[in-house]
DNA sequence: ACCATAAATGTATTCGTATACAATTGACAA
DNA sequence: TTGTCAATTGTATACGAATACATTTATGGT
């Protein structure tokens, strides 16, 4: 069934069934009113792959992220989909769980599909993909590479704003010996988060000491691995932060294995502030990233460029900021 | 750039590239390399809907989860796409909300996308929609609805064989009180599980008590009210049973609140095996419902459906089991 | 009633790929 | 060398919707 059977059915030429479909107000009320109601019978539902061809446009945006199970994810999904669909748009997701063949191929699936833009939650890679996108024209937002271009924006987050919340916070609380458990080595988010890090340890008036600092991989697991090396310190940090709340969670897990408490021997700190973060006991003081914010800003930029792909795209800003809740404290005094 | 163009860069015409491009084997080898050779260089990527309007297949299918932010469904989505794009199809994922509205949009979405199938793990809200579906014979495969017909297949979890496991479990460990915590009130899902847990009781030589079943919504905060009913309670059961570890977690949050413990004052058995479960504390002895083979089992009943969609679809079975970890043991002696 | 003009509708073509069918080329035998 | 047949390659068209342009119909003024 096509457009040229609801034209015959309602007397009326195809052009006008698609006049009628798309809104235009160049169809008399009556003729639309009879058009519509032969759609409505039929159930008709008009062929996508067709008006892409046509259009040019699939009203479509690919989104690229590089695991769906950390919690962070699905999160901003719910949101980023949602405002998607509010704009009849489509959202074609993809995960590349950190592989650059995957990122490829993901990205070569999304040129094939036609979407109108990308938006790369997984930049760390390599660059090449990227340029793949640019040279096909496909608008693409990243995220934290704080690089723009025609066509290419960026959304960044600023992690010192929440990063020197939590510094002063364990400071105000008589923390001095502050450790950081990091991303994964080598990703230019993981730099970004650690160097926040750094700062906002020096502006505190404390001393940087690059044996608190450890690398994790943004999962429990690297919590766990990095956390067993700092309680084997002799002169161990007092509380923690880490790049993200998953890493603190397996800071946590590791801190009651030994049978020591949160926050009386360590305070945590964690980044994101995915729901779970809210339901660990002890419930995680964290580094809230506002997820909804994010997703607007990356449809934003999607919408811009996708409206004129040649020029410059925009760099946005989403700020974060400290969440209290109670894996922080007052160190314990040791003598 | 089109396959005309190409075809003009390689000395040949459109339809030899288009039969390199799908590796037709009438292509003399030479001309191929010729061709591919060009392809390369241009970096040429094929107009997909062309290809989906000529061939009336879209190559992708579409996905239907209430909410993914629940940790099973990223864990489900992680596989299902894995499989999907291993055979280089598309995943179109949409969210409901459990809100009807959005399902009816969100399936007239795929249709127009033309999706060659559609895995709908949210049956739960209407037989309207499916009715849709099948009449654009689109292939379905819905999740524990366990009705089947033409190009409509079922995959559904065979709950009894984890519910029994856990009750036995907790019969062994002298529990005789087993409270329930179930999910939504209203979707066949929900009462699936419930019957499970009824007859597994029955079958232990238990005494099947109303009382000690409660509603739940499938999240941390239905677990919490339940929780806090059950607790109420003067003669309130020793272990409880939740429909999902989410429940799970909400009524483990609701017990340490009150300043008990688990598995001492009572014994909790979750329902799905996230990650997380593994995470919480005390670590979530739970039903194990295996999402790899989830959505295996969906991914070959659309495909085998996608293949002929004129024929009767399978009702596919996935055992539970269960996984014993630290939230049970034996009950606190009470005088 | 008639014309000018605007409003409404229709006709024909385009988007890029796949493929039925047609045409050409090549290999080999006689 | 020519014919036969298979292997290649090419030509023309269809898929379904959108739209430039053409045509018809309605409206209003005289």
């Amino acid at each position: 069934m096509d457009m040229r059977d609801i034209a015959k059915l309602a007397g009326v030429s195809s052009a006008t069934v698609s006049r009628v479909i798309n809104g235009s107000d160049l169809v008399r009320p009556g003729t639309a009113e009879r058009v519509r109601r032969v759609i409505d019978e039929l159930k008709f539902v008009p062929n996508g792959s067709a008006t892409t061809l046509k259009y040019g446009k699939s009203s479509s945006y690919g989104l690229i992220i590089p695991d769906i199970t950390n919690p962070f994810f699905p999160e901003f999904i719910r949101s980023f989909e949602g405002i998607l669909v509010a704009k009849n748009q489509d959202m074609l997701m993809a995960t590349t769980d950190f592989h650059a063949s995957k990122m490829q191929q993901t990205i070569h699936r999304m040129l094939v599909r036609q979407v109108d833009g990308v938006a790369l939650l997984a930049s760390e890679i390599e660059t090449g993909p990227i340029e793949t996108l640019i040279r096909n024209r496909v608008p693409l937002v990243t995220m934290d590479r704080r690089l723009i271009g025609r066509g290419l924006s960026d959304v960044s987050i600023h992690y010192l704003s929440g990063m020197t919340q939590a510094v002063d916070h364990l400071k105000q609380l008589k923390h001095h010996k502050i450790g950081y458990i990091g991303g994964s080595a080598g990703l230019t988010i993981s730099d970004h988060r650690e160097q926040a890090y750094v700062k906002a340890i020096e502006r505190a008036g404390l001393k940087f000491d690059p044996r608190y600092v450890r690398v994790g991989n943004y999962r429990v697991s690297g919590g766990e691995t990095a956390m067993v090396e700092l309680l084997e310190m002799k002169d161990r940090p007092t509380a923690i932060i880490a790049a993200n709340d998953l890493t603190a969670i397996g800071a946590l897990r590791v801190i009651h294995r030994e049978g020591l408490s949160v926050p009386q021997d360590f305070s945590i700190v964690g980044f994101d502030d995915i729901e779970l973060s809210d339901i660990v006991f002890p419930p995680l003081t964290t580094i809230r990233l506002p997820r909804h914010e994010l997703a607007e800003a990356f449809v934003s930029a999607l919408e811009s460029s996708a409206k004129d792909p040649h020029a410059v795209g925009k760099q946005y800003t989403v700020k974060s900021s400290l969440v209290v809740r109670s894996s922080t404290g007052a160190p314990r005094k040791r003598k």
